[in-house]
DNA sequence: GACGAGACTGTATGAAAATATAGTCATCGT
DNA sequence: ACGATGACTATATTTTCATACAGTCTCGTC
């Protein structure tokens, strides 16, 4: 995919903003008043260079017969991410199991990425081993008492319960056979990954 | 809202599907093209009658100016039903608490309807209070042994685990303080109003 | 049996839209 | 200094489209 020009860049970004408004593709003419030109034909070396470049496919002959080719990125909904090894950041691309189609909005404050849990230690908290949630990436921001958090303790990813005694963080599981993870601040190594604002179980066994 | 003749459901579908598939609307002489029409104007009178009732608008002047009014019925997500009262159909206009932006086909099978949980009765199955839960009415079918069942006993809607043994069948709960319900098939009515397909919890208490 | 609505045929017409051709002007890399 | 590229102006030429007008044929109903 080659690169866009400035000037490609907000001519793309405009079609995608009329398309979304209004939901029909731009006519040459309509470009040309949008943009102040004084000849279609800059509207339509425009689509043509974006079509070269792979960002949009014109269907020759039709009127407004733009289409947009989408950014495999952008698609919509969110990444689910599945088991996360120490030291790899949380999103990148190894530990991807794909996307779902989830409206991010659906939570508050709304969700970021899915993560899928392992194991049973939060069992009493209604999350199953399988089980995906909806984490909102909190950067550098303190948990709340006895908020639910994606941590990484030393590189190792974990769901737990945060509870905090100033140097002193508890990271709580919720089943009587897990004990809690004692994280000293000056210490060990403890980042916040994001908090839990969500549950989605989905097929298997419910 | 008017209705629709068959011939105007079939036209207005086609639309539908033609806008869905391509992203672009039809023109008359496509729509010409594909009912097999000999004349332009067939298509024109069916938009405008389409127009007219509602279905649609037509902008004037522009080529494919044609724009879907959504029924806000179809609109996007799924009914979110919260208490339901005995002997009430489950989608009635009552019990609804609106719909959320959740994509049927994430659950598979794909789901009809959300179901706010109340109750702790299926704590141990990670169903908690106040959980919503996707649900796929499966109409006049016997649910698979074990399976989770929306059901209707005399009225009453419960959330439970499938169990039956001839006429007998056991709803099952998930939490030691709650007894299975016994139903004779013979005697009670039992009204199957959908299997649980999956799970959301959002916002509050994780 | 007249009447209107629904579902078309058949023919036109002008505006809307795609698209070609021939240039201008500035910038950038070689 | 030169050619390629980007960003246009200006004018034309077809198609493509929306849309009007004048009918036909078949129902159902009043």
């Amino acid at each position: 995919m080659d690169e866009l020009t400035p000037r490609q860049a907000e001519i793309l970004a405009w079609i995608r903003a009329r398309m979304a408004e209004d939901g029909l593709p731009p006519t040459r003419a309509e470009m040309m008043r949008a943009f102040a030109f004084h000849s279609p034909n800059a509207a339509e070396s425009h689509l043509r260079v974006l079509a070269r470049k792979g960002y949009i496919s014109l269907r020759s002959g039709t009127a407004r017969g733009i289409h947009l080719c989408n950014r495999e990125e952008e698609d919509s909904g969110l990444p689910l991410v599945g088991r996360v090894a120490a030291g790899q950041p949380m999103l990148a691309e190894e530990f991807r199991e794909g996307r779902l189609p989830v409206d991010p909005g659906l939570f508050s404050p709304r969700a970021d990425y899915l993560l899928r849990v392992r194991g049973m230690s939060m069992r009493d908290a209604g999350i199953l081993d399988g089980d995906i949630l909806a984490v909102r990436r909190e950067a550098a921001c303190v948990p709340q008492e006895g908020q639910m958090v994606v941590a990484r303790v030393n590189g190792e990813v974990t769901v737990k319960r945060w509870r905090r005694e100033g140097d002193q963080v508890w990271l709580l599981p919720e089943h009587p056979d897990f004990s809690p993870i004692p994280v000293d601040l000056r210490r060990d190594n403890l980042i916040i990954e994001g908090v839990v604002v969500g549950l989605l179980r989905v097929g298997g066994k419910l």
